[in-house]
DNA sequence: ATGTACTTTGACACCGGTGTCATAATGTCG
DNA sequence: CGACATTATGACACCGGTGTCAAAGTACAT
């Protein structure tokens, strides 16, 4: 008993001396095929190490039990690490997705290149998952061009207001309360930001709004002074860090859009002198794995990657089922930890 | 100019007043197809935003254009947390995959499960990456069934005597003998060594013998009493210490088979009162994020993950192509940080 | 014996491309 | 002008499954 090459339904219809129909019928459980049929079909398939050509089967069925994930970089240039978030996302989007029998395609983008986003289109994909920081005015435009081509997909991110895709995101206002909040408990009274605080970064914006009002609301300014721009990296929050410090800001707390930020502006507050949580109080964003391990571990706002995970892949399938699905706001929950505990 | 659903090769031929035939041509760019022909069909295909539907074209063509990943996942039973070394690597294949023009299939795995490895017998993937640490026993049957089937793979992992798949990994050995003369430079004299030193593991167990072999030739011994026994993570590392500790072993200088290992292993240390790098020398393996940010930093060994996930795609695509590979042994690098230099 | 219902099976079209072969059109040379 | 090479195109089989439809076989009631 033996085949050229891979086994097709054919060898098998020919071993089992039935034809190929039955056989297809039979490997999927069919009820219209007789027990006796279906247990020498399977027998012989087992045999021969048969597996459905998912080419031939995706063509005809016309979907592929697969999602795909673009992951867009950070305008880093750096080429060797990538934002330990986004990896935990990659990780709990692909057990998210084996949970649910899909697969995944993973590919990496730079957002201002074009996007292959082709996987919908070209068959390979039932939907997308689109994840990463970037510029959001790159963005915008070609999520409508997705949505015109009726291309289902979810979005991971800022839910910005007349954004046309559906997200599924942090509450980042929220976050930013819980980190204003905790300031003000410390009874801190200067306050700095660390992140790009403009519509570019909508997840940023976001944040640093609900740390901004939440100040006022207890008479508290945090004004043009008290922000320092910073892309997500470490490198980027050291040096905005630093030029507060040179500017001879005064603070004794400092809000990062992220653990990276974060991160940097700790290594920049030490070379300063300053220290952790006496001078000033330092609160992150993400809860990486970083955070909990540098000196002082870093007071963050934790973004439950897991679920969010879930709730991407869940979302989607529900999206391709036709279903009728909302915008996601996950839970943020402070970490307290040695950088704001003196 | 519209149609039914998306476009098919059928629609633009139709448009462009063509046969399908020429369309297929004339998209691939073929030299068959006259010049202005081939800019009228390109033009009606941009404007009906066609795609090619890769299910088709795969299943005529007998390929993907894809890559497999299988990550087999520590037993830790941990859901939560993946191996940031891991992550690094999925990270570092993604982009060597994209870079020669393959898309990526993601999965994790549970070695004790059956695995999907049918990736590449379903047609999805032309060849599968297998990655991960587990029990190399239960791995070994298992490579030979995929053997069996004609699969093209590669490895990552130890490079096992008489073991049948071709692999990509670091040299083990030659970290360990980095680490051991490392501590024979600074005068250390009670060598420990943290993980899995048997056959279950071949990395760790190349490494712990590089590491044993290299003291023995200065006259140092590393027996059975300064073995204990871990899984690469932060807990194992920690409780492994702690018993080493509870039974009275001295020691002046604890080299881990992982970094994960050497960061629980710091932790118990500094609980028992001792002081690093001072009372204990401390060298981990991988070079992760974390290592470089834990107090004090980590000397460690570097495994260079970019050039590791560029060599295993290009290796897999060579063995895709009927060419004569042969195993890769990538140089590891002693990274020095704190826990190494009073 | 005839009709009806139900079970089980095979033949065949179909999904949307790719590759081969035949054919038509044009150009070249003796 | 006929023989032949060259270029450009269309017709068609094919990849390996899935779904529809007709039909054969069996059971049971009339």
């Amino acid at each position: 008993m033996k085949t050229k090459g891979k086994a097709t339904s054919f060898d098998i219809a020919h071993f089992a001396g039935v034809s190929q129909s039955t056989v297809s019928r039979a490997l999927r459980n069919s009820p219209l095929v007789n027990e006796e049929t279906r247990r020498k079909v399977w027998e012989v398939a087992k045999k021969l190490n048969y597996k459905v050509d998912k080419n031939a089967s995706n063509l005809r069925t016309q979907q592929s039990a697969t999602l795909a994930i673009l992951l867009f970089e950070d305008p880093t240039g750096d080429e060797s690490q990538i934002n330990p978030f986004f990896l935990n996302m990659l990780g709990s989007i692909t057990r998210a997705c084996a949970k649910e029998g899909y697969d995944l395609l993973v590919s990496f983008q730079s957002i201002s290149q074009d996007w292959r986003a082709e996987y919908e289109d070209s068959h390979r994909a039932d939907g997308i998952i689109l994840l990463g920081y970037g510029d959001y005015m790159d963005y915008q435009s070609r999520l409508q061009n997705l949505l015109s081509q009726n291309t289902k997909f979810v979005c991971w991110g800022a839910n910005v207001e007349g954004r046309p895709d559906l997200t599924v995101s942090c509450d980042n206002y929220g976050g930013g309360q819980l980190a204003a909040q905790h300031f003000i408990e410390k009874g801190r009274k200067n306050c700095v930001f660390i992140g790009d605080a403009s519509e570019h970064s909508p997840e940023f914006l976001t944040r640093f709004k609900g740390f901004q009002e939440t100040l006022q609301r207890h008479g508290i300014s945090c004004g043009e002074r008290h922000i320092a721009n910073a892309i997500s990296t470490e490198d980027s929050g050291y040096h905005a860090t630093h030029s507060l410090l040179a500017n001879n800001v005064k603070f004794d707390s400092l809000f990062a859009a992220s653990d990276l930020i974060a991160i940097g502006a700790i290594k920049a507050l030490k070379e300063a002198g300053l220290r952790i949580p006496e001078d000033v109080n330092v609160i992150g964003f993400d809860n990486i794995a970083a955070s909990n391990y540098i000196t002082p571990s870093l007071t963050t706002v934790q973004q439950n990657t897991t679920l969010a995970g879930q709730m991407l892949v869940t979302n989607l399938l529900s999206l391709i089922r036709g279903e009728d699905i909302t915008d996601t706001l996950l839970p943020p929950k402070l970490i307290l930890r040695q950088s704001t505990s003196q």
